[in-house]
DNA sequence: TCTGGGGTCCTAGGACCC
DNA sequence: TCTGGGGTCCTAGGACCC
């Protein structure tokens, strides 16, 4: 019978992920004031260190900070996401080549199982060398936070992000370490403690992460959630949060974009959400998965003095499907039963639900099986086409054919570097 | 002028059924 | 006075994360 073998979790988290990608690639960009836009160039998604000691926020809209460019040579980058999945690729492969077992959590962190590591190793030790490992390899700056759960490593590697002494590593296994860092955490700052919650916790009288995980698991589960109760639980050590080596299949899949003009008219509102249907829908494919269930949804924009309104609608599609066509053609009929002419839409998008492993399911009994096997055929050969000749060659419909009000601005986009041969960076 | 996009999980309440 | 009760399924909405 073996003893239970105490859980230790590593968290290797890039940081600046965005930032750092753009100015490997840019060395001009190094040590200077960095961000990336979001689709549309609209908001901040990523800082580099200088941009955020200017005082430049997460997900501030990128009009307020145009003015840096000139006072304080701030620069601004479209992201481009070819480049970082690649990059986020082969940090992940480094982390493999390193780690028993490594459970990718989002385009730029990954969990690492190092249970029973500690006996033969140095944990800290084995984070520098991840470190190490992952600059040689990519040339990426992380940090590495050690602890019991994954909530802890979380913490420790914020501690990493946020005290340089640390030199981009904590091993936060000790339980003494573990109380030092939470009673200089602010509860918002906890994994799981967004704004809403950590507001509320502060008018309870918790302040810091030392006080939440001292805090009555009964009292916390009836004040707050299930949930705030299992982060308690998690800042002391009980494993409450798992993440699997394998990502779970995707529940639903979402294409929205704001536009990048209010739209005004219904036929172009049609053309937008045709397009996203024909995205989603790809998607849909690309999992290899049929979809029973469609969501379509507009929205004028939250801001500004014009009227509000924002409406969605759900509707179960004829039968579990993978075809553009059909998605296509519900979306449109879901959006014109919300569409209210006389409003300036700022944003729509759609969402495929209820999702079944096509074969899996029994077909429809009304629909002809011909019909369902010729969809197929001609759903292959369009993603086909599409991937060997550029995304978006050939189109449906309604979706075919470009509209400025709605495309997507990318106006300040670096070359795809590591994907397309003619963007290779030149050898100096 | 211009304020992201794509996901997850949990909960409350209504519909429905027996 | 009091007008079933309990289970399940579905959906909308809220909170979070990156």
């Amino acid at each position: 019978m073996s003893s239970v073998r105490p859980q230790v979790w590593a968290l290797a988290d890039i940081n600046s992920f965005y930032c750092s990608a753009e100015s490997l690639f840019n060395p001009a960009y190094r040590g200077k004031a960095l961000v990336v836009t979001s689709n549309n160039d609209s908001v901040i998604v990523a800082r580099s260190a200088e941009a955020k000691a200017i005082g430049i926020k997460m997900g501030e809209p990128v009009f307020q900070v145009k003015h840096l460019q000139k006072s304080h040579g701030l620069v601004i980058c479209s992201s481009n996401y070819e480049l970082y999945a690649d990059m986020s690729a082969r940090f992940m492969q480094t982390l493999d080549d390193l780690a028993p077992a490594v459970m990718p959590y989002s385009i730029d962190e990954a969990f690492m199982d190092l249970s029973g590591m500690s006996a033969f190793m140095d944990l800290a030790e084995f984070g520098r060398i991840v470190k190490s490992r992952v600059a040689r390899d990519t040339g990426l700056p992380i940090c590495v936070g050690i602890s019991s759960t994954l909530t802890l490593a979380k913490l420790a590697n914020n501690g990493a992000k946020k005290y340089p002494a640390t030199k981009g590593v904590v091993d936060l296994t000790c339980p003494a370490r573990q109380r030092r860092l939470l009673r200089i955490t602010p509860v918002g700052d906890i994994w799981g403690i967004g704004k809403k919650l950590s507001a509320r916790l502060i008018d309870a009288g918790i302040h810091t992460g030392l006080d939440l995980a001292q805090a009555n698991t009964s009292w916390i589960r009836s004040e707050f959630s299930i949930v705030v109760e299992r982060t308690v639980r998690e800042l002391n050590g009980i494993a409450c949060q798992e993440i699997e080596a394998v990502p779970p299949t995707k529940q639903q899949i979402i294409s929205s974009k704001s536009f990048g003009q209010p739209v005004l008219e219904l036929e172009d509102m049609l053309k937008a959400v045709a397009s996203y249907a024909v995205r989603a829908s790809e998607k849909l494919r690309g999992e290899g998965q049929s979809a029973g269930q469609l969501t379509a949804f507009l929205s004028t924009s939250r801001y500004g003095a014009d009227e509000q309104y924002s409406n969605s609608l759900t509707a179960p599609l004829p039968h579990a499907t993978q075809d553009t066509r059909i998605i296509v053609h519900s979306a449109i009929e879901l959006i014109r039963k919300i569409w209210r002419p006389g409003l300036r839409y700022n944003k729509a998008g759609v969402m495929l639900g209820d999702f079944r492993t096509p074969g899996e399911e029994q077909e429809d009994l009304f629909a002809a099986v011909s019909d369902s096997v010729k969809s197929e055929v001609v759903m292959g050969l369009l993603d086909q086409i599409n991937a060997s000749q550029g995304s978006g060659l050939m189109k449906f419909g309604r979706s075919a054919g470009s509209n400025a009000l709605w495309e997507m601005k990318r106006g300040n986009l670096s070359p795809a570097f590591t994907t397309r041969w003619t963007d290779l960076p030149k050898a100096r």
